[in-house]
DNA sequence: TTGTAAATTGACTAGTCAGTCAATTGATTA
DNA sequence: TAATCAATTGACTGACTAGTCAATTTACAA
């Protein structure tokens, strides 16, 4: 069931999140929002003073959401291989646990509707993912390669994964793909044996 | 420069490309689209019949093109890897070639204006992939994990490795995210070390 | 109880849009 | 040349939309 939720504005949340994923922004009206959240069309505007301020609100909540579940529970492991494989569950529970807003995540992500600022706040809720990298890369354990590069890569195969998590049609299927899914995403960062700092030449310096 | 639209239908079809990125579905009106064209709002609907079906012409289309672009040499090379190296310098050069198609493939691939019968054709163009891992893994190169998870892995992460090489700011560093990236992609997808088809216990047959 | 401000309502406006169609133009063939 | 059909035009229609606002209700403090 999804989460009761609490006041007017988290009643607007949910059934433009639900229909703006159905719809598009386009395709949804705002009078289609209002009726299915049970308001009136003037309630929304008090609320939001216009439709391109719901959806901005809207992306920030679901980003800062899905930043805050990725993240729970990562200071309590150590190195950055059991960091990295708590995240990718994390981003995987996520994932099976709040389909709707994965699928607005990615519609949305590439979208002109969401406005610039709102896009850069959005993702600056991921920044913590720099910092992961960046450690590993200095403790040895991931190639010394482009963080930024790595961090594009490591977020695509996550939702790549999700993606065909949700078409497992049993749950010993779904724990087998997130392990095989981890694993890939793994040995792309992963350094091939040493298990010391890169001491080796290099064309360039990445941290 | 953009190459050159040959008859009318191409020409509506590169101007919608432009408007439905820049603007989305919804945010497009038909007008603006035969406007931008240089044709009657007429002449749009009797190339198309509605809407609806210009945009899943349109998916169609690009799909097509995209799918034909990363197949392209993939037969002159013999192993998994050197194809699947190929491939990969395929996609990503359509996707520095063609920004507009591949942010279009992004925004609408999860968007509910495409038809579902659309949307399957589109996909069924990228079919030869899952021949490529499946070869891969008989041969022993690929490990021997779910061949649709591989390509879901696999597709994800060129779409983050595109994005990534678009923010490159000169040819070099170009150079250097294409075949960091590639190198994560195979790593993800390789076997550890044998050369020989894999003979381990299984859990799972996956061919 | 009374007063005040916040919350809520829904009819309304000014504007926009997908698609139509009768009329015109262009190309091809007999 | 005449006849035929495909291509093209753009004014027009019926339907729909974002946002407004004056009126009403609710919450709550004095």
């Amino acid at each position: 069931m999804p989460d009761p939720p609490a006041g007017k504005q988290d009643v607007i949340f949910d059934t433009a999140l639900r229909l703006f994923v159905e719809r598009g922004f386009f395709g949804t009206p705002t009078s289609l929002i209002s009726r299915e959240a049970g308001i009136a069309t003037g309630t929304l505007f008090f609320y939001f003073k216009t439709k391109e301020d719901l959806i901005d609100a809207l992306y920030l909540r679901v980003k800062a959401e899905a930043a805050e579940a990725m993240n729970r529970g990562l200071d309590q492991e150590t190195d950055a291989k059991a960091k990295l494989n708590r995240l990718g569950k994390n981003a995987v529970l996520f994932g099976l646990e709040h389909p709707e807003k994965m699928k607005f995540m990615e519609q949305f992500a590439h979208t002109p509707f969401i406005s610039k600022s709102a896009r850069e706040e959005g993702i600056s809720r991921f920044f913590f993912l720099k910092d992961l990298i960046v450690q590993g890369i200095q403790e040895g354990q991931i190639r010394n390669l482009d963080p930024e590069l790595l961090i594009f890569m490591m977020a695509s195969s996550f939702s790549g994964l999700i993606a065909r998590v949700g078409t497992a049609t049993s749950p010993k299927e779904r724990e087998i793909f997130v392990e095989q899914g981890l694993e890939f995403i793994w040995n792309g960062l992963a350094k091939k044996s040493s298990r010391e700092p890169d001491r080796r030449k290099k064309t360039r310096e990445y941290m």
